[in-house]
RNA sequence: GGGCAACUAGCUCAGUUGGUUAGAGCGCCUCGUUUACACCGAGGAGGUCAUAGGUUCGACUCCUAUGUUGCCCACCA
């Protein structure tokens, strides 16, 4: 290689995309080629960016972490294996393609039909993946394009459906009618997680209702109320306990039952809390633990339904407008407040949420499976984070982990969206003409209706269907064990299944064990049994010596055929007649799966044998609830192991000031414009240097613009050496060190190279970037090239021995080896690098070795033990140098000023008198005298100018405090410590280095204390 | 309301189990046409480590309060 084709400046633009292609055509990115034996596997499942299009500097973000480790261990010799996708995002991209949809053509989904709309959003995921895929090669991602998935692709659908039916057939996935969360825009529903809140002013509205004053924030919902609760406490009100009243509400009257639930906090607002148990999640469990029936006066459509009256088909702003314009013409109401308040927003479109009541496919969180040894999926969720068979990075995490899992609810994981996958049921209505079904539905009517009935709250019914097989009852049923009994849902009436008694058993409340898996929930505190049971009998005193019945029964569930079949299953059932539901599975369901579906599950494939479970996940600490957390749910279950063995949390990426990136603000920073203008490299490096785990990172062009210099550095280093050394040729065994520099320079290697080793397995990437960075340049750059361009001018008249060890001499030939160790120093160096900078370091790799790729070379190993005494010894060199360069400048000596420089040093006389040549050189001395103690003109420690002479004094400069510091650091209990110093003082050496003031102190203390430590460090004080 | 984090140089941030003179990048000031590099080199200025107590021979580091900021969770109708 001619090396004066070597540009000047690095020039990224040209060369990074052909040796991306070099990498992708060799065939490494997949394991399966990795040359050399490779046994251990190393596995990153890259979190699918979503199939929407762009990736922005969050996804540049992780792509550079994740990509900096698989290189790291593709060079250790592991057989690496990232494996890249894309994520169907289905809330955000069907809401995108529909905004697309409307914008250019003006029409909605409706409009073109569920599968024409699915084919539109399908060519658009097909574009999108291929910008992505474009996108994910320019930040030079070195993942394995051949296993490439899609979580909508057949494999992976596969996997979906198969894991809702196991569950499904396990008992962990019910239907049921609860309060969900809805957007109205997205016309769907929610998980609690995905509702977002904004801190609003809003009003406050007391509204006369019959004989109370009810405050609201939500007027309009008050025409689906119900019921009126209080404190079953509060004095106020304690007559109206029980009664119905009409309540008039202007032009409409509602009907109203008075309760008593606990929950109404008797000093908030009125004391009285009108409850509408169609649109809260808390009015919803008063009003069935109270029987109150449930009206829905918000439709999925965000208007009022026909429920409202004449505000029916009303979008709800406009309602409440309208009728609160009608309260107030009718004087009802009293007071208008402004008060903070709490708006939820659908965290993908930001429209208001209608909390709704619901038919919907929920994934019991809370019920007992036999796949998980009887424990509950949240338990064993909890327990692999808390058994350390997963490591989370940083630590502070586990904590908001662990709360969030054992808050859990039944996770609702059906969408009514038309992009996802399909939810794996059908449905069929019952003909008359199917006379089994009829049958058995009728025959167990009739039989119900002759049976004793035991209700169970609905709340408790799923508990039962789950295998709940005993129940606690204040009252006494006058059960016989033997009977047989039709288990009724008392919210609904409606029968779920019989039962036949086993056994009775009488006792007090404080007698029963608390956490007996027979009743489904357990209990830590009597307290919390007791406040269950008040629960149940709202109207009852509960003490530990209330009596209790404690029924245990065996039961049998029945299916609610009276209304319609359902079939679960991979495949369309046979016969006529039947329904797929319309709906579509949450997203999180199905990346879930990720870590295993994307290898081959449900089939077990070697892939999954091999990469499973996974080796880290990387990912931003945003999504460690919506799919981390996940992940290690439906992994733990499906696969019987954790998806990943540690997972490291970085933090988001916001402009220069802290703040988000958006584009209101006009801040954000596009990863390919820094790539086109600075270079993946330099993009890569602002984004992993100076950024923690789990803290945001600030980034701005100039800090991007900042390592593109550094790039450009290593770029003309390299430059040097090839020009220097001539033909290009790989130096792998590290040469004999001729000169002090030469033993520095490769100590400090070995340094590096030991740290770098192990701080990259700890995923320390910012230090060890900083610690390179600071090695290539300033000590490699700034030094040991600077002496070695002394030692090629030696070649002139006069020879130079510059920092030659002594014993270099005997031994000859000096000239010429830094060449050798200036290669070997680079190709290790390259090495360290290629995880942080892929690009510029392959393209210099290739002009020393164009045979093999550096991609796949052998990460390095120090060699032999660290030679410290070179370390030391240069550092004092070097501080010489800078010593003098410090006081020509301060002393305003022009450069082109020869000095004459006097040092003097009793104990380095030596050293520094081999290596005055250097010295010379670097600091552009005429003359170097080297003094030994006593000729020293001046006491003091700092150095004497006299005209162009200077007189520096090396010796003496070593301070005692450091020796105590460093002894007490040795020592740890303070006797150690006295012991140490005590030796310390029968060192002549130290005695003579020591101040004055210090040996008198220490002298004094005949014996060492306590005080006299005090004394000590108290005279170090002073003498600073 | 509960929790987590941050507060260090003009700016953005490091600082690993308490221990040399608290570091880096950018910015700033002075000087420099040394053939690897001006995307550079040499030197420099700049910090009561948010505040107040405490533990310790010794605290940026540990403990307790307080303040400010950010985030997460819960949510009162």
């Amino acid at each position: 290689m001619d090396n004066k084709e070597i540009s000047k400046a690095y020039e990224p633009k040209g060369v990074e995309d052909s040796v991306y292609k070099k990498w992708e055509e060799s065939g490494f990115f997949n394991p399966d080629n990795l040359p050399g034996k490779r046994e251990k596997p190393f596995t990153i499942s890259m979190p699918p960016p979503n199939a929407t299009g762009i990736l922005h500097i969050g996804h540049a973000e992780f792509i550079t972490i994740q990509d900096l480790v698989i290189r790291f261990q593709r060079l250790l010799g592991k057989k690496a294996l990232w494996l890249p996708g894309t994520d169907h995002a289905a809330i955000a991209t069907q809401t995108k393609v529909e905004k697309i949809l409307k914008d250019k053509e003006g029409r909605s989904r409706h409009d073109l039909g569920r599968e024409e709309f699915l084919k539109r959003v399908k060519d658009y995921v097909k574009n999108s993946q291929h910008v992505i895929r474009g996108q994910l090669k320019k930040m030079g991602s070195s993942c394995d394009w051949s296993r490439e998935r899609y979580t909508l692709d057949d494999g992976l659908t596969l996997a979906v459906n198969t894991a809702f039916v196991q569950m499904y057939n396990d008992g962990l996935i019910y239907r049921g009618t609860r309060i969900v969360n809805w957007c109205p825009n997205c016309a769907s529903t929610l998980a609690d997680d995905e509702v977002e809140y904004l801190e609003q002013k809003g009003k406050f509205y007391y509204i006369k209702y019959g004989p109370f004053v009810i405050a609201t924030t939500r007027p309009e919902t008050k025409l689906g109320d119900t019921g009126a609760a209080v404190n079953p406490g509060d004095k106020r009100y304690q007559s109206y306990i029980g009664q119905e009243l009409e309540v008039n509400l202007g032009k409409v009257k509602i009907h109203i039952k008075v309760i008593a639930d606990e929950s109404v906090d008797p000093n908030f607002g009125t004391g009285v809390v009108g409850v509408t148990p169609a649109h809260s999640l808390i009015d919803f469990d008063m009003a069935s633990k109270n029987n109150l029936p449930v009206i829905q006066v918000i439709g999925p459509d965000g208007k009022m339904t026909n429920n409202a009256g004449p505000y029916a088909g009303l979008p709800v702003a406009e309602c409440r407008k309208l009728f609160v314009n009608d309260l107030e013409k009718a004087g009802l109401i009293s007071k208008i407040e402004e008060v903070d308040n709490n708006l939820s927003i659908c965290y993908r479109c930001e429209h208001v949420i209608e909390p709704l009541i619901s038919k919907q496919w929920f994934i019991n969180v809370n019920k007992p499976s036999k796949k998980l040894g009887g424990k509950t999926i949240k338990e064993k969720a909890l327990e692999v984070v808390k058994d350390g068979e997963i490591e989370i990075i940083p630590e502070r995490f586990v904590k908001t982990y662990y709360h969030w899992l054992e808050n859990l609810r039944d996770w609702c994981i059906s969408r009514q969206l038309w992009f996802g996958h399909r939810i794996p049921v059908w449905y069929r209505k019952p003909r008359t003409e199917n006379k089994e079904l009829g049958t058995e539905s009728s025959k167990f009517k009739v039989q119900s209706s002759k049976l004793k009935t035991i209700g169970f709250h609905e709340s408790v019914v799923p508990q039962v269907l789950a295998g709940k097989t005993k129940t606690y009852r204040l009252k006494d049923h006058k059960f016989k064990v033997g009977d047989v009994l039709a288990f009724e849902n008392s919210q609904t009436t409606e029968i779920f299944g019989q039962g036949e008694i086993n056994k009775i058993v009488e006792t007090t409340v404080g007698q029963i064990p608390l956490d007996d898996p027979a009743h489904g929930a357990t209990y830590k505190k009597v307290e919390d049994l007791i406040k269950a049971l008040k629960f149940h009998y709202p109207n009852r005193e509960v003490t530990k010596d209330t009596q209790v019945f404690v029924y245990s029964y065996k039961f049998t569930p029945v299916q609610n055929s009276k209304t319609e079949e359902i079939y679960v299953g991979l495949t369309p059932p046979k016969g006529e007649g039947w329904q797929q539901d319309p709906d579509t599975l949450d997203t999180w369901f199905s990346s879930g799966l990720w870590t295993f579906s994307t290898l081959g599950w449900p089939k077990m494939t070697k892939d999954l044998k091999t990469f499973h479970p996974t080796s880290l996940m990387e990912t931003g600490y945003d999504i460690l609830f919506f799919w981390v957390a996940r992940m290690i749910i439906m992994s733990t279950y499906f696969m019987s192991e954790v998806p990943f063995r540690q997972v490291y949390l970085h933090g988001m990426v916001r402009d220069e000031k802290g703040r988000k990136m958006s584009k209101s603000l006009d801040n954000a920073i596009d990863p390919l414009d820094m790539i086109a203008k600075y270079g993946a490299d330099a993009t890569r490096l602002s984004l992993v240097i100076g950024n923690t785990p789990g803290n945001d990172l600030n980034i701005s062009e100039a800090r991007i613009a900042g390592y593109r210099n550094f790039v450009n550095k290593l770029w003309n280093i390299s430059r040097y050496i090839l020009m220097k050394a001539g033909p290009a040729k790989l130096v792998e065994k590290q040469p004999l060190p001729k000169t002090l520099a030469d033993r520095w320079i490769l100590a400090e290697l070995n340094t590096l190279i030991d740290f770098t080793s192990v701080n990259l397995e700890k995923y320390n990437f910012s230090v060890v970037g900083e610690k390179i960075y600071e090695f290539t340049w300033s000590k490699l750059a700034d030094w040991y090239v600077e002496v070695s361009k002394s030692e090629a001018q030696g070649s002139g008249p006069t020879p130079s021995t510059m920092l030659r060890v002594p014993r270099a001499k005997s031994r000859g030939r000096a000239q010429g080896n830094s060449e050798n160790i200036l290669l070997y120093v680079l190709q290790s160096l390259l090495k360290l690098w290629h995880p942080f900078t892929p690009f510029v370091t392959e393209v210099i790799w290739a002009k020393l070795n164009p045979s093999a790729m550096l991609m796949v070379q052998a990460w390095p190993k120090a060699k032999g033990k660290v030679d410290k005494k070179a370390i030391k010894d240069f550092e004092l060199i070097q501080n010489i140098i800078t010593a003098i360069r410090n006081l020509r400048a301060e002393s305003k000596l022009p450069p082109a000023k020869r000095l004459k420089v006097f040092i003097v040093s009793a104990k380095n006389a030596g050293l520094i008198k081999t290596e005055v040549d250097a010295i010379k050189h670097l600091a552009r001395l005429e003359d170097v005298v080297v003094a030994v103690k006593g000729k020293k003109p001046d006491k003091s420690l700092s150095a004497v100018i006299s005209g162009a002479e200077i007189y520096l004094p090396v010796s003496g400069m070593i301070d005692v405090g450091q020796e105590v510091k460093r002894l007490s650091l040795e020592a740890k209990r303070v006797e150690d410590f006295i012991i140490h110093l005590e030796k310390k003082l029968e060192n002549k050496q130290f005695l003579e280095r020591a101040p004055k003031e210090i040996i008198e102190v220490e002298r004094e203390k005949l014996i060492i204390n306590k005080e006299n430590l005090e004394k000590i460090n108290q005279q170090l004080k002073t003498l600073k």
